[in-house]
RNA sequence: GGGCCUGUAGCUUAGUCAGGUAGAGCGCCGGGCUUUUAACCCGGUGGCCGUGGGUUCGAAUCCCAUCAGGCCCGCCA
């Protein structure tokens, strides 16, 4: 069974017939699809509750309120000022670097993009800015809750994550006269108000039913299962790990009063060949840029195909065309078999796969069948470097038998478009390129024997003035290879050899047309 | 130091939670499409399931140990 659809059935045992499923994330800088696994993951459990016929909520939470924690290397040295600042009321980064003028938050200027890549992967969150939810004074029951059992919950933190807290610790952190929450010291709580004195030796005090302080994120997190009602959520690793904020906060739910939901966490999406994925360290593939590349039905896939706890290698390069075939031949194949035939092993697979494939639809609900392109990325790939024209490639494509009408379907028209930005892209592999070569190689010519030599000097006399297009060319090349009286295969094989430097390639008539008559005859010796 | 995850065919892996004769894709090899689209179709090759013990009638699967790789624990998902 999948994994979304295993925890739907555990969470209706365990949590009844309303679920609420959530992610957070802090908008501390630019997203990258790392982040995309928190949604998904969350989502797709969300999916799989609503196709079990519970009822089921899907909300993503903001860390709006979590303060900017140092300046990041595509901030300026101005940004010095907000460290401590909550990002919702810090201003956005200019291209630059430097602080903007009026315009959005720091924490809306980089969510934007994000909801953007959501909207195309198909996933639409109740949005919760969480520090809306300081400010209109839903955190206050908590934060009351949390103060009073300020000792116990200090306990709960040193114990199981093993970390000693300064004196001073305080379940609650305000912010100062400057609006930082660095530096600040709780002196007195007289509910509502938490009394404090700041870096400045200001002092003042924060009303817990405003935004004018917050939870330290341990106890934030703890506290806002219960204010949500939040029955799932699947962490990251990091807070997945022993003695890790999921560990400390169970126990702390349950002091504030709720039921927290089970553990759960997911392993981290890598780099291929370059480790975890950073955006202090420039090591990161944005959401929308992968989009940019890969359809969004594919890259969801590539989290419903892959177990949680197995970590996913993102790879833009030639992992692609093996992701994305795979993709298409299960669509263009799902595994079939009645319950009697299989074995259990197979039985299992079978229905893995089938929910993989539903829980990758875009839109939900939607037949996976809808977003079949009907032909390999790999072959698509060679026609897109080969033909400029996208009516040409669907005349191609209509002619080889892979579509059955003349017109392409949407889903093609997608497939294609994101190609050719691949292809103009630093990622498409080199191998795949299709490189025209501007004359004979040393490589190509060692290759060549005195009748494939012979071959390539006829077919340049023959083929120059004729009418330029594929049949011509076709049987030029026929007419070329018998008068050359060498085999049809070796004679294939020089065209590429001349023309690509190598032994294979598309079909020489297709490729040449592309090429042009005077290009070519400059190339042939 | 504490902990987590992974290790199955050349490569990517399914199957491990609920033990019952090792599955798939890619690659590779051969053939077909009667002179090639890197397409497409058919067939085939290939694994003492990291290692060593234990439990069991039976272990890839459960338990213990061990090796290797990756990662987390300073709120980066």
């Amino acid at each position: 069974m999948h994994w979304a659809d295993f925890t739907a059935q555990r969470l209706k045992l365990e949590c009844g017939e309303n679920l609420v499923a959530a992610s957070g994330i802090t908008p501390s800088g630019e997203f990258h699809i790392g982040h995309l696994r928190e949604i998904l993951s969350a989502e797709m459990i969300h999916r799989a509750c609503l196709d079990a016929g519970l009822n089921s909520r899907y909300i993503f939470i903001v860390d709006s309120m979590d303060p900017l924690r140092k300046v990041y290397p595509f901030l300026s040295k101005e940004y010095e000022q907000y460290i401590g600042y909550p990002l919702a009321n810090i201003p956005a980064p200019n291209p630059d670097g430097t602080p903007s003028q009026g315009g959005v938050s720091y924490a809306e200027h980089f969510l934007e993009p994000f909801l953007e890549a959501l909207r195309q992967i198909g996933v639409s969150p109740e949005i919760v800015m969480n520090h809306q939810t300081y400010e209109n004074g839903e955190f206050a029951g908590k934060i009351n809750a949390a103060i009073e059992n300020s000792n116990e919950i200090r306990g709960i933190i040193e114990e199981i994550s093993g970390r000693e807290l300064p004196d001073e610790w305080f379940p609650f952190k305000p912010l100062g006269s400057d609006g930082s929450m660095d530096g600040v010291t709780v002196t007195e709580y007289e509910k509502p108000y938490v009394h404090w004195t700041d870096r400045h030796g200001k002092s003042g005090s924060a009303d817990i039913r405003k935004a004018e302080g917050k939870l330290p994120w341990r106890i934030d997190w703890a506290a806002r299962w219960g204010i949500h009602g939040i029955t799932c959520e699947p962490a990251g690793k990091d807070h997945g790990a022993s003695g890790g904020s999921f560990d400390t906060g169970l126990p702390i739910c349950r002091i504030l009063g709720d039921k927290p939901p089970a553990k759960m966490v997911y392993e981290w999406i890598q780099l291929k060949g370059s480790g975890p994925m950073s955006s202090s360290t420039g090591n990161t593939i944005g959401p929308i840029e992968a989009l940019s590349l890969v359809p969004p039905e594919i890259l969801r896939y590539l989290i419903a195909g892959s177990k949680m706890n197995k970590h996913i290698d993102f790879n833009t390069g030639p992992a692609l065309f093996q992701m994305a075939d795979e993709y298409e031949r299960l669509v263009a194949n799902p595994p079939t078999g009645s319950d009697d035939e299989l074995n259990k092993r197979q039985r299992v697979a079978r229905d893995t796969q089938v929910a993989a494939l539903r829980l990758s639809q875009v839109s939900h609900g939607a037949d996976p069948s809808d977003s079949l392109a009907g032909v390999s990325f790999r072959h698509l790939a060679m026609l897109a470097q080969i033909k400029s024209s996208d009516d040409d490639i669907w005349a191609s494509l209509f002619e080889s038998g892979h579509i059955f009408e003349p017109n392409p379907s949407n889903a093609l028209k997608d497939r294609l478009s994101r190609m050719r930005y691949w292809i103009n892209s630093v990622h498409f592999p080199d191998d795949a390129r299709i490189v025209i070569q501007s004359k004979l190689t040393e490589d190509a010519r060692s290759n060549l024997d005195e009748g494939q030599m012979n071959f390539i000097a006829n077919l340049k006399q023959s083929i120059s003035g004729i009418s330029w297009n594929e049949k011509q060319i076709s049987k030029t090349i026929m007419d070329s290879i018998n008068a050359s009286n060498i085999p049809a295969r070796e004679a294939y094989a020089a065209i590429y050899w001349a023309v690509l430097g190598q032994r294979f390639g598309p079909r020489a008539s297709s490729l040449l047309v592309e090429i042009g008559s005077e290009k070519l005859e400059q190339l042939l010796p």
